[in-house]
DNA sequence: CGGCTCCTTGAGGTTAATCAATCCTGGTGG
DNA sequence: CCACCAGGATTGATTAACCTCAAGGAGCCG
């Protein structure tokens, strides 16, 4: 039930029973596998994204084939947005595992705003925090990988709900991705901070041992 | 006149004379002399801006008093707006040069969004439009110096509509910083642009002699 | 003519990417 | 059960990019 999903996602709690039927109406309900293709940075742009099930992430393709993750995005969450008024997708976005999405057309979403004013607000706290997202990017990519790496793993660790532990949804070479940096770097960074006591690893699983540390490395 | 200065807005042109005066109604008019802080990154937010004269900056201050320039903000456009649903500035803005602006609080802007919708949309149009120049910037500092440099001397000249020609309009470090480098990098990099006969420099003036080789280096 | 500030140049060091093996590990088929 | 394989992960050696520190210029304004 394409309302029951909707109802399901953060962004969108709160939206009264009506409402929520108006955006089901013009929700186009997509289930692609893994490994696929949503949209290629440049494409032409029409439409915007509410990922329902499944992981995707938001990346940069350079030239010479080497990639960047900019984002990972998660079930509830929404991506593309900046398409609502933008002619092309900024960034390609690839699935991850196989995914449910909802894809919601430009033109019918900006008329829908238009009829529920309350609708508009809810993108704009959307978008207000991709912006504080990308800013952080930004900011991330000036620092040292190891520095982007300990505030990686701390945010991980505070998303998971725990102060210490945490672990990884994905491959390494994602997060070396995710870090803008590659595997080798990740491999010897992680070493480094093993060895200083900093974390404990085990597979894809990570403890933090000595969180001021850490804390104070991910400052720079 | 608020309302002249809001009239001449890209961000709001088409608007009635109606939308426009609730605006000003709401508009909080303020001067600033250059070299001031507008507000510091982590600051508790309730108000974002309008710049209707001169200039400003959005930077991240790191630790170690180390500076990085996230984007200039030239009349006409805002900034602080991802605050109309974030508690936190994610970034200091500092004027450049002696400004005039509007101040938006957020409730009462928020208020006024749900009474005319078409606003929300203008503001939706103006963060999707600097997510795609906050995506352009993570993609940047994944390329190499030379690269960002060629995008930034191109982007200059077709922004200041000419196809070879471009001034910058403050000093070398502060594009620098903005580059995500140091002066004694840029400084090398132009010169080696100008040894290379792609650039011609004269002072604050730079002249492309070679663009297609500039657009190659461009891409990484 | 100082004394600014900005810009440039040089030398040296650090960070991280690249290239090339090697090592696991989980899955597969004999 | 075990040999084998493929992908990921690690390690080492090398190279390139870029930052840092330090020392000159060059222009500007009192």
């Amino acid at each position: 039930m394409i309302v029951d999903d909707l109802r399901r996602t953060p962004l969108l709690t709160g939206l009264t029973d009506g409402q929520l039927a108006k955006l089901a109406a013009i929700a186009l309900p997509v289930s692609l596998p893994a490994e696929a293709t949503i949209f290629l940075q440049g494409d032409p742009a029409d439409a915007f994204y509410l990922l329902a099930e499944g992981s995707v992430k938001v990346l940069k393709v350079f030239r010479d084939g080497r990639t960047a993750t900019i984002r990972h995005v998660r079930a509830g969450e929404t991506f593309g947005e900046s398409v609502l008024f933008n002619e092309f997708y900024p960034s390609t976005t690839e699935t991850m595992a196989a995914v449910r999405l909802y894809r919601f057309g430009s033109d019918d979403f900006r008329g829908l705003m238009l009829a529920e004013p309350e609708l508009g607000l809810r993108i704009i706290a959307t978008m207000a925090h991709l912006l504080v997202v990308l800013n952080q990017r930004v900011e991330e990519l000036l620092l040292p990988v190891p520095a982007r790496l300990a505030r990686y793993l701390l945010d991980l660790c505070s998303e998971q709900g725990s102060p210490t532990q945490c672990r990884l949804a994905f491959a390494k070479q994602e997060l070396a991705a995710r870090l803008g940096t590659v595997p080798e770097t990740l491999s010897r960074t992680l070493n480094r901070f093993v060895r200083g006591g900093l974390i404990a690893v085990d597979g894809n699983a990570f403890e933090v041992l000595n969180r001021p540390a850490l804390e104070r490395l991910a400052q720079q």
